[in-house]
DNA sequence: GCGACTTTGTTGACAGCGTCAACCATTGTG
DNA sequence: CACAATGGTTGACGCTGTCAACAAAGTCGC
């Protein structure tokens, strides 16, 4: 299956190893790929992509930055609601969507370990980007005063942790397998978002 | 690092094995693990644990059963309280003290791609049985009535979705990179869990 | 124009990995 | 005693990331 070469002259190798890259993690998954198969798969030799990333994590850091711009992008491109509230529940079907229809891609950006972001600091700022928009719909719901803060934050946290775990738990098709009943699956995404919007409601 | 020889004569080196792999990703998690140093660490050949194990995610399989068992223990040792809210407060707070206690067993458990899992049911039974111990403290809130069912394992994913997304979230720092308000990481567990028990609160 | 230097890519090596195959030692059991 | 099973060893294979040396081509100072 790797030996698909591809026989391009790429007129930029650093951005066609990210591209192959990124087609690879989404079709296969982050575990197996490798910058040799990256390599051949643009038919130049092992070691060509070190030329362009000192070493493996660089270049995963890279794809990694690419797909949070996706991701905020994928987020930002929600049906825009005035009520505020509602336009949170948008971004979470938002949110689910993205799962959904980049489930690879999605693991590799929440559920695996980050190559040594101190290094990585523009990795950092696109990540950051992407919660802002979170913090963004939060601001609309509690205000801008500096008191709601902290607030804000902390319901983003709660927020995006109920929805990453609904999402990895949904994922990793535990839900099989727990042996749950028929319909909990199906339900079990908008249940969590209920529940958010429940804690909300009844906020100081 | 991986040169500590342990040159013991183990009465079984099944056993041993598990051990040596368990002792390894609690202390370098388990990016780093191979079954050849497990090996040398047991003083042994390389290919002495594919006598016991077909391959190396039948070794994985069953570290990952024994952190299952370890972990629905430490769940089971909580401060038991007879009200189930406060029971489901504190079986949280068991939750929380495991992750921080056993990051690396934590991370294996529910950030790592599982080793096929239909191949492993013992696996499958061991994690379910951690499962049950949350669906038990909700029974004793919702009810055992056979129309409550679907909303218990409904409530189970949404709490074990939030503790485990804010326990993701702690663990890899992000909180330290998103410049959030000083006070918020220390008291993001705690929200969460405030958080849900008001959507607990406000059900039907 | 030309040498020096940089950029980009190639080839070849090395060690570590999981795994396969063949072999050896011990230990029951018929 | 023969024999098979069990548990371990040695050696190989192809894969990986990475280091080092080298080659070709472009760029700059003079």
């Amino acid at each position: 299956m790797p030996k698909k070469i591809k026989p391009v002259e790429p007129v930029d190798l650093k951005e066609a190893c990210i591209q192959v890259a990124r087609d690879f993690i989404a079709e296969h998954g982050i575990e197996n790929l490798s910058l040799r198969d990256v390599a051949r798969r643009l038919g130049v030799s092992h070691q060509a992509p070190y030329r362009h990333y000192p070493n493996r994590d660089h270049l995963l850091a890279e794809v990694l930055r690419r797909c949070f711009q996706g991701f905020a992008m994928h987020l930002d491109a929600r049906d825009r609601l005035d009520d505020p509230k509602a336009d949170l529940q948008s971004m979470g079907r938002q949110y689910l969507s993205y799962a959904a229809q980049h489930p690879l891609e999605y693991r590799l950006m929440f559920d695996t370990p980050w190559p040594q972001a101190a290094e990585h600091p523009s990795l950092l700022q696109d990540a950051r980007h992407a919660f802002d928009l979170l913090l963004g719909v939060l601001r609309r719901i509690h205000g801008t005063q500096a008191s709601k803060r902290a607030l804000i934050e902390l319901d983003a946290l709660y927020i995006w942790s109920s929805m990453h775990g609904v999402v990895g738990i949904m994922q990793c098709k535990l839900t099989d397998r727990l042996e749950l009943s028929p319909q909990v699956p199906d339900q079990a995404a908008l249940h969590v978002m209920q529940m958010i919007l429940k804690a909300m409601d009844s906020h100081r």
